[in-house]
DNA sequence: CTAGATCTATACGCCACCGTATAGACAGGG
DNA sequence: CCCTGTCTATACGGTGGCGTATAGATCTAG
């Protein structure tokens, strides 16, 4: 039996890459081919059709995306405050071509357009938003300021992705920083 | 000399739709000329290729969307409270095809991949944020919680489309309620 | 009513990409 | 060493979209 010179992985990492540089537009096999440096000849044995990888690519990503974080943030203990902090500062920096930042904006837009999309979206951000709610719900009494600051949170996380404007005098991060202080009280 | 049948305006209108609903991969001249009616034929005679008409899209973007919103928002007079009230509302529920949220969704996603639409996108967000901190700045003494609000104002309005999470006990209305009350606190 | 300008329909060549078919390359078991 | 199963390269037809060419349709001016 011969070995897996590109296994199926590799197409759905590869797909995940173009779909967060290009979105879903962007995954094309045979390009996805050519920087695997391979022909497209293997891909059909993997997968049906280019339909079929695009699903396979929302199912690692909706598996991956809010698990991932959650584990990485909870691996680390302490408080909730504490906790919380960590997860700003690691979906900050998220890169990677699944868990990343890039892939996760290329989703939410290609949700705007795709029932399912949207319906694997709303699952991923459910759960992160009970997460987000148990995290605050520890230190703050109040059941709709829990709702608004998770709102918040969110919002500032897509948006500091999304928005363009430049700060009288502060950097992004200062502003974000900010925010984070605020959103800790 | 006879009379345009199919005006320039068309085929720009048209295209902000298209734009809208699936980005701009979606612009495509053939699709658009059905939804007018009419055969390419005479697209080319008012623009020289598809990139024209994505540039001239952009135009009239970048010309409209942030003015039309502030000039709307300023006809109404009042105290810079009542401004900022009636701009969130109208921001909520601005529709049609060029000045509406969907366009503009698919213009910042656009930005992402894209240096120039990202200079015309900096450009429209700076002159809103200008805009948005002279108000909060109307009754806000410190210049950081200044960039703060708008910083949450504009993050809140983006968030609340690509946010697919629902809150628990609360509409999505009910928390973007909680959030205009305390930015105008 | 004709003339000229402008808009439009249609046909064409071109290219990128999809999905299929088929034959070659490569590894491990007999 | 050969055989078999798996991966791979290549060639092919089909489709959709771009941009051009060209001829017909339509309107205003004179």
């Amino acid at each position: 039996m011969g070995v897996t010179r590109t296994p199926r992985g590799a197409w759905i990492e590869q797909g995940m890459r173009a779909l967060a540089a290009g979105g879903p537009q962007a995954v094309r096999i045979e390009v996805l081919a050519q920087a695997l440096g391979v022909s497209k000849g293997g891909f059909y044995g993997y997968f049906r059709n280019r339909d079929a990888l695009l699903g396979e690519m929302l199912d690692t990503w909706e598996r991956e995306a809010a698990e991932a974080v959650i584990e990485q943030v909870d691996a680390g203990g302490g408080d909730a405050r504490a906790r919380l902090e960590r997860l700003f500062t690691i979906t900050a920096a998220a890169t990677g071509p699944v868990t990343g930042v890039a892939s996760e904006l290329a989703v939410r837009d290609w949700a705007r357009r795709d029932e399912d999309v949207a319906a694997r979206l709303r699952r991923v951000d459910n759960r992160r938003m009970e997460y987000l709610r148990a995290l605050f719900g520890a230190f703050c009494p109040d059941e709709k300021e829990v709702e608004l600051r998770c709102m918040l949170v969110f919002s500032l996380r897509i948006g500091s992705y999304f928005i363009a404007a430049e700060h009288e005098g502060l950097s992004r991060a200062q502003v974000m920083e900010l925010a984070r202080e605020r959103l800790l009280a």
